[in-house]
Order: structure tokens, then C-alpha cells, then sequence
DNA sequence: AAGAAAACAGCCATGGCTGCTTGTTAATTT
DNA sequence: AAATTAACAAGCAGCCATGGCTGTTTTCTT
């Protein structure tokens, strides 16, 4: 009986080139993933579908993700990561002296119009029926979620003395635009224009009249 | 050279208890399949796993229903017409005297919260990314969406002199009512209650105030 | 009652995807 | 420059879904 190998790993050396190339290499498997995704949905994208896609051997892949939930794990990182940063960028660059609810509308509306809403939304429903991804997605979901309405928050500081009625506003807000998405995925049409404009009118009554609710 | 042989097939008798059997296991495969459609989704759903959980052996499937793509079709006609048969079933039971907006409301959020109305939504992301489905739903889906706007126009008689807002109002309740499934679907909690008062104190807005655009 | 057709069972060949293994080249450490 | 490890290539065995074929039983027609 001999001790156990100590497997003594000498540290990675985050400069050297071996490691940028090894990154790049993940950073191209994880983008051609959510293309993946979106094209042709996360049940048709095979782990063998996306090396071919990304010019690797199945081998090489599998020397960076061992499998397609691996990928999935790092793709949904990567994803909402995405995600939050342009919800960010888009929040932050409203001018301060317009009326802020149309611009976050429209900020909104063309979030979920961006491709990467799509993969999001393939995964969102996919895990529907598969638990494993369901225990992938729902943290960096509710992530999402909470730094959607903190952001929120920040946007609409004369609204936090009714904290519930923002609640149900921005509920209200996502509901709807997810949904027209969700048609725009099917059926390729929506009636943009005057539904928004009725959920501005709606957002801008509600912030405005205290008084307004059932 | 001798002639094509002409098939003179004799005419199915649907009084035997040949085609009642038949029409019933069809029925039964339909069923089945809109089931596994719900529980396990749209690619996971195979003729396989139809055929087990049917009880039937591959051959008895394919004897009724030669591929996938052909169950699929007869299912989406089954379940088509049982959404519609509910739809105007919960709209001609609308009593005369009460706020038919609550009630209009309240059926469609039923609607959207049935059982088959997930079988719908899977085939309808499934067929984003499968042209094939795509072209067998979409005949499916105008059909219905067509109903649903002259059902609406039946409801709402006095609101036919605005056909523009009331397309945009029924456009708005559709799209909100199915965001809020779609978030239901993937995270099985939603603040229904706040919501759905607020749609109906719009969409009586939008009916009782005809100067309520932008 | 006999022939035909429907309803059903089961097998086989094919092809795609997965997990795993082995081999080769390039970079890094000492 | 020798040894080590990372990066990549490529093949194999097993699994499962599919399409298609053949055989058996039940029902229908005449």
C-alpha cells in the first residue's frame, strides 16, 4: 500500500499563451453554443453539432467541456452575464431629464428583441421538462431577476414609497413584453407600436396616481 | 404489360366495430401524445414513447400513424379544436349582466393556465427551429387567432365602432396573459392577482374613454 | 365459410449522438 | 534539452430513435 499519489498541480499561469488560447478556445465553444441555441433551438444543438460548428475536433472540445451540460453551465454564465451588462449600459445612459418610463420601455422591448434573449429563452423553456438544466438556470435566473428590479428601483426612486405598486408594475412590464416576444418568436409579427405605447400610458398612471389600484 | 391494378377500395364502413376500435385507439395515441408533449416536451416526445405508454407496439403505431410529423399534425387539429370548443364555451357562458371584461379575463387566463395550453406552447417554440412543424401549426394557430378576435368582436358589440383599439386591447390582453404563463412555466410563481386587476381596469379604460391614445 | 382487409406485434438495418480511449503536436517548466 | 503538461485529433463501442419489412390475429364482406 503506497500513499496516494499527491497529485501536486503546479498553479496555471494566466499569462502565459497556452492559457489566452485555452480561454479563447472556451469563449469561441460558449459563443458558437448560444448561436447554437438559437438557431436551432438547445434539444437539436448536440455537443457534436457545436464542435463542428466551432472547427474543433470532438476531442478538442471535450478537453475543455466534458459534456453538454458542462458547456450549457459556462454558456448561461457567459449568457446572462451578457444580459445584465447591456440591461446595465441601457439603464445608465438615460438622460435625466426626459421621461424616464418611455426610455425604459424601449430599453426593454429591444432587450428582448436581441438574439441573446432568444437563447435564454430556448434554455427557459427547455428546462421546463429537463430537470438537470432546471438547477443550471434557475440561480443565475434568479440573479436576473433580482437585479432587474433593484435596477428598477434605482430608476424610479419617487416610486419606492409604494414598493408594491412597482412590484406589480414591473411584473406587469415584464409579463407583457416577454409575451410579445414570445409571439414575435412564433409568428414573426407583433403589434408593437400601440401595445407599448399603452403600457407607457399604463406605467406613467400608476406612478402618477397613488390612488389607482383594483 | 398488363393494366395498373384499380384499386377499388370498397368504402370504410363507420358503423363496424373495426373502425370505432380504430377510431378510438387514433384517439387514444392523440391523447397520449399531447400528454408527453406536456410532460416531457416536443423533441423528447418520441414515436417510441408514444407508442409505450399507449400500450401499443411500434407496428400497431405505425399502422395508425406512419411518423412523428403525422401524429403531430392530427394532434394539433385535436387540440386546436378542444381549445377553441373551450374558448367559446367559456365566453358564451358569460352572463349578460355583469362586467364581461372580468369574466373575459378570467377565462382566458384559464385558458392559458390549462394543460393544453403548454402542449401548444411547446409545439409552438418547438417549431421556431423545425420548419416542418412550423408549416403544419401555423394554418393551426391562424385559425385560432382569427376566432379569437371575432369572438372578442361578439363579446364587446359596443366596442366595434373602434376596431383599431379594440385590436390593440385584445393584442395587449394575449400578449400579457401569455408572458404570464410563459413565466409560470419556467418559474412556477406569479403575481397573478395585482396583475390581471390592473389589465382589466386598462382595458375598461380603453372601451369607456375614447380618447385614450398616447 | 372463404377471401380480403384491417389491427396489431415484432424484428432488422441505418444513422446519429454520447462517453471514452488512445495518439499527436505544441507549449512550458526546470 | 528533457520531462511534463496542455491542446487538439480521431477513432470505437454502445445506445436509441427511425423507417421499413414481415408475420399473426381479428374483423368484415359476400
Amino acid at each position: 500500500m503506497t500513499a496516494p499519489p499527491q497529485e501536486m498541480k503546479r498553479p496555471v499561469n494566466k499569462d502565459g499563451r497556452q492559457y489566452r488560447k485555452s480561454q479563447a478556445t472556451k469563449m469561441l465553444i460558449l459563443e458558437t453554443a448560444v448561436n447554437c441555441f438559437v438557431k436551432y433551438g438547445y434539444h437539436q444543438t448536440t455537443a457534436l453539432k457545436i464542435a463542428e460548428v466551432s472547427g474543433l475536433s470532438r476531442g478538442a472540445m471535450r478537453h475543455h467541456f466534458v459534456s453538454k451540460i458542462d458547456i450549457t453551465r459556462a454558456a448561461i454564465d457567459y449568457l446572462y452575464e451578457k444580459r445584465l451588462q447591456a440591461f446595465r449600459e441601457a439603464v445608465t445612459s438615460i438622460p435625466a431629464d426626459v421621461d424616464r418610463i418611455v426610455f425604459a420601455v424601449e430599453a426593454f422591448w429591444s432587450q428582448v428583441n436581441h438574439p441573446l434573449y432568444m437563447a435564454f429563452f430556448e434554455l427557459s423553456v427547455a428546462s421546463r421538462t429537463d430537470s438537470e438544466l432546471a438547477q443550471v438556470l434557475r440561480p443565475a435566473e434568479e440573479t436576473f431577476n433580482r437585479t432587474y428590479m433593484e435596477m428598477a428601483a434605482e430608476l424610479f426612486p419617487e416610486w419606492s414609497q409604494r414598493p408594491d405598486t412597482l412590484r406589480v408594475a414591473l411584473n406587469l412590464a415584464r409579463y407583457l413584453l416577454e409575451g410579445m416576444a414570445v409571439d414575435l418568436v412564433a409568428r414573426e409579427s407583433v403589434e408593437a407600436q400601440g401595445v407599448l405605447h399603452l403600457l407607457e400610458r399604463l406605467l406613467r398612471d400608476l406612478r402618477d396616481r397613488p390612488d389607482l389600484r383594483g
